[in-house]
DNA sequence: CAGTCGATTCACT
DNA sequence: GTGAATCGACTGA
């Protein structure tokens, strides 16, 4: 049977736990992005854990800059990151302050406001798409790095915001190496999806890039 | 201060 | 499956 989604934001004290037991945890849950043109949401369907200074595969590996900063700060806040020369990613500060970890929102199922994501995401084929991949999933919901430190636990209108939707249950959710990460960081299988669902974005193995002349 | 490359996506072959 | 797009952060000299 299909249950209503909860719209109860989600408090802080959830993001306030290690990243390894917050990220499988976000599967299900439900992320509403609040536009001047009206709210689009989606359901979480993958997502990755990054653990700060232990975790060669994290941007905060080798200490605080400017860029990331946001992730040294308290749980429940976005960090954005500009990449590739054109795309944002977003994550969720997990706790506890101070240890840098995050997770990167991978991808998700729209469920409201589709018609917005569309005009943002026209190169989708088809509704699956809209969110498949976290380039994909910040440019659906317009999200740049303006929105970089936003409290998505803040009470009121927010840009951003986690709702408690319907947890996954746990024999729901598949595991395995992050995609595009490569050395040292390969080896912790800390990429977590809902098995089967098809807005899941397909694994890559991190590639060099080659030179170019 | 120049060189390298990225937690990616898209158009093409 | 392969290569281009595109730029800012970070690295090391």
């Amino acid at each position: 049977m299909i249950t209503p989604p909860d719209r109860t934001p989600l408090p802080r004290e959830f993001f306030d736990r290690p990243v390894l037991e917050v990220a499988p945890d976000l599967l299900g849950r439900i992320l509403v992005r609040t536009t001047p043109e009206g709210p689009i949401a989606l359901r979480l369907t993958e997502v990755e854990a990054y653990d700060g200074a232990a975790d060669p595969g994290s941007h905060a590996y080798r200490g605080r800059t400017a860029r990331n900063g946001v992730m040294f700060g308290p749980p429940g806040h976005v960090y954005v990151y500009f990449t590739y020369g054109m795309w944002f990613c977003m994550n969720l500060v997990c706790g506890p302050e101070g240890r840098a970890s995050a997770v990167l929102l991978r991808a998700g199922e729209v469920i409201e406001g589709a018609e917005l994501a569309r005009k943002r995401r026209l190169s989708a084929r088809n509704d699956k798409e809209l969110a498949k991949g976290p380039a994909r999933l910040a440019t659906a919901l317009g999200v740049d790095r303006a929105l970089d430190g936003t409290d998505a636990c803040a009470a009121g209108e927010t840009p951003l915001r986690i709702l408690t939707g319907t947890a996954t249950d746990s024999d729901q959710v598949s595991n395995g190496p992050r995609t595009g990460v490569g050395g040292d960081g390969a080896v912790h299988p800390w990429r977590f999806w809902v098995t089967n669902d098809p807005t899941v974005s397909p694994y890559r193995a991190h590639a060099p890039r080659r030179r170019r002349s």
